[in-house]
RNA sequence: AGAGUCGGCCGGGCAGUCGCUGCGUCUUUCAGGCGUGGAGGAAAGUCCGGGCUCCAUAGGGCAGGGUGCCAGGUAACCCCUGGGGGGCGCGAGCCCACGGAAAGUGCCACAGAGAAUAGACCGCCUAAGCGCCCACGGGCGCCGGCAAGGGUGAAACGGUGCGGUAAGAGCGCACCGCGCACGGUGGCAACACCGGCGGCACGGCAAACCCCACCCGGAGCAAGACCAAAUAGGGGGGCGAUGGUGCGGCCCGUACCGCCCCCGGGUAGGUCGCUAGAGGUGCGCGGCGACGCGCAUCCCAGAGGAAUGACUGUCCUCGACAAAACCCGGCUUACAGGCCGACUCUCCUA
RNA sequence: UGGGAGAUCGUCUAGUGGCAGGACCGGAGCCUUUGAAGCUCCAGACGUAGGUUCGAAUCCUACUCCCCCAA
């Protein structure tokens, strides 16, 4: 399980829609300009991460997948500093002209604020 | 050297580390290891055409829609190729919804005399006929004639010249233009050329209705098929007036729903459909070409909130537009920069 | 992903080949002691680009944007 510790499967995703609509049901949120940060503790004891990038946030194809890609591999990079919450990354207008270095420095501040909730 | 035209192609490279995913294989399973493959020329817009699936085997008629010079290519096309005609450019070349207005209906505002069986505002004429005057040259009026000139308009019923005339007029003639269901020659044809005939008749609009020729059945992979718990759905045979549904607007036609008898499992979830194909590449042959034929060879994404990335180093010209979702052929639109080939014009030098 | 509608003043709309009209809002004036209401006047638009036509908001083509349906 060691070498599984920076794997990222789908069991790692939310992907039905009742999971995502748990989440979205009073969770606590992390504001920034481009996007919110939504979380919400689960029952399991590994951390799970939904993302929720609409056409309309990130218009085009491509940016939406360099978004998706980027949430996804900096989650992938700290997911051991996690507990047992679902997250969800939800992409507002703006966040398709983010560069990369940015989003996934921002990204790194969230997780370390999740980190430091696990009690609460 | 400069300016330009056409056609084709590429769309950051390399190395390391950590990841995602299809397939194959191995480990006893959960899970992993190894190997291998993994977005585009437009994957896009969804504008056309097909394949595939179900509805009847895709039927008949009306309605509706599409295409529109000719020939060819193709599974098919609103595509492509070659040719004809017209327009633009010095040229290489480029552009064109390019059938029919002598089948019918309709429209052509305003202006203008007149807008489609033409017409007379200004104007030109006074020869013939009638009347009056007369200085016997003629003058005036009536009845009339004309369509050359002006003017209006997007458009006014051939143009120029000569003859002709009272003034004029295709009224006559020459040339040009136009028309012909005329003849000949060339071409599969569109059409072209030559000759003949016709004094000229036939304004424009069919992206107005329409006519002619040809084509088009409807839905769409959320199609559809299979597996599979609960409140009864399906198959076969017989009967059948109305109505409803498949079926898209209607009618015909056809199948089913309805009632009786006999045999027997649908929605939430999963699996298949899901990628080997009108396929790519190379060579040869046929063809001006689009393309076709033959041989060899290759297997080249199949996900399901949706996979190709991230980080580091390095090099350069510092990386545009942009992500498959059943598949294919086109069209259209977006696109940093770069490469190759063919050709045209101008200038300079030899 | 597939299917289907639409775009006209700031807003809601009429116009379907020849004048772009109406209502609300806005501006100015009249009326009134003042305000509201009323009356008069004014300003303001055919999504973009081509084509057909003498002439296009209207017909045709391409593009852009917005909306709806199927889950």
């Amino acid at each position: 399980m060691r070498a599984g510790r920076r794997r990222f499967t789908r069991r790692d995703r939310l992907t039905r829609e009742e999971e995502f609509r748990r989440v979205f049901n009073r969770p606590r949120r992390l504001h920034h300009d481009a996007w919110v940060t939504l979380f919400k503790a689960n029952d399991l004891r590994y951390p799970r991460l939904g993302l929720a990038i609409s056409r309309k946030s990130v218009p085009t194809a491509v940016a939406r997948n360099r978004v998706k890609r980027v949430v996804r591999e900096s989650f992938r990079l700290n997911r051991h500093r996690l507990g047992g919450f679902d997250i969800i990354i939800l992409a507002r207008r703006g966040l398709a002209r983010r560069e990369n270095r940015a989003l996934r420095e921002a990204l790194e501040r969230d997780w370390t604020t999740i980190e430091q909730c696990k009690d609460c």
